[in-house]
DNA sequence: CCTAGATTGGACTGAGTGGTCCAACCATAA
DNA sequence: TTATGGTTGGACCACTCAGTCCAATCTAGG
């Protein structure tokens, strides 16, 4: 159905749909342009992908990829204080090295597509599930081993994290300053810690 | 330079366009749609506006208006509490009665425009700078008043503030679920409550 | 009334756009 | 070797887009 050639095309096509799609945004990406970075044919892309809903889709899910894989080695130890303070820096560090730009990209996708592609909402929120699973899991683990309140909440704790991170790239994208990230995740980091059980 | 007939017609325009933009998104918006609402032809366009670009960046302006408006009556009385807690209570319910759908018009922008273009971008700070102008000044009555402590941060609170918002509107949004912004707000107003002085 | 300038209609252009189609190519398995 | 099916190139189409242009029409002030 689909050879090791076909295989390795198809993700070149999908790698180049990512890039365009971050450097220009989801409207701004056109398949001529996928083509000539991916040194693909129009028939090509149309073998591969339905249409170009389809290819913005699976770019969702890419972009997820990316983000995590760059969160990687942070995501795993969020079960301890030291863990997620570590994290929260490196994703101020992140911005402070990019200057403040790009914000999430999935955040930006979701203000894109969100609203108009079910499909594309659909994949965000899959995109959002697998990020938060990670810190809701953390959160869990150290309810279990008392470090947190036993009338805490993981899935709400994560989800209000989430947001403020979220809330806090958005902030920092749109007035170019990473403080604003650092200001949201300190009060992340102060809820959190709400929530903390003393030994 | 411009009767009050022209007058009339450049707001029929921007209108018509912050209507397209909210409803296809601002790259879902076209001249020949903005022409059809308002019933403007293509020179009274091009006699009003520069651009496209031009065009778009007005829009964010009458956005940030009607966001603003929608809260009116909230925003001014930000200086207690309870003021505060009927704001945020304010925000879920409109989210309840939108299905989750939308998220937060300028946010919603910010995702489409910050990033590719630098004169939407200076817009929509502008827009958020007004936006949370409201709050800093109702928290910084509060510890005028004694009601916050005295090392508390008005702007870094609402920045803080803001930031829960927005990143539990996008939450909303893409998971069509209203509770994320009661999460994310609950958190908001813990992290307000933290610089409480008791009376 | 006259005129300068604001306002309007609408045809037109040229550069994309997503999508279709068909013939050719190539690898593999019988 | 042959046949099946994945793979590729590229012309082509219908359409939409932002932007231009010019002539016609109002409107306010002298």
């Amino acid at each position: 159905m689909l050879t090791k050639k076909g295989q390795a095309t198809r993700e070149r096509i999908l790698q180049a749909a990512a890039e365009l799609v971050a450097e220009k945004g989801a409207a701004g990406m056109s398949l001529d342009d996928v083509g000539e970075r991916s040194g693909a044919s129009r028939s090509q892309l149309y073998h591969y992908f339905d249409d170009r809903d389809e290819l913005v889709r699976e770019v969702i899910d890419v972009t997820t990829d990316a983000v995590l894989a760059a969160q990687d080695g942070q995501l795993e130890h969020l079960d301890s204080w030291a863990g997620i303070d570590r994290w929260f820096d490196a994703l101020v560090d992140l911005q402070v090295d990019r200057q403040a730009r790009g914000g999430c990209p999935i955040g930006s996708l979701a203000g894109q597509l969100a609203e108009h592609d079910p499909g594309a909402r659909k994949a965000l929120a899959a995109g959002f599930e697998r990020w938060e699973q990670y810190l809701r899991e953390g959160l869990t683990t150290m309810k279990e081993r008392g470090k947190l309140r036993r009338d805490a909440d993981p899935a709400e704790l994560a989800t209000a994290t989430m947001a403020a991170i979220q809330g806090g790239l958005l902030l920092t994208q749109v007035r170019r300053d990473p403080q604003q990230l650092r200001i949201a995740l300190d009060a992340a980091r102060a809820n959190l810690k709400r929530e903390r059980v003393r030994a």
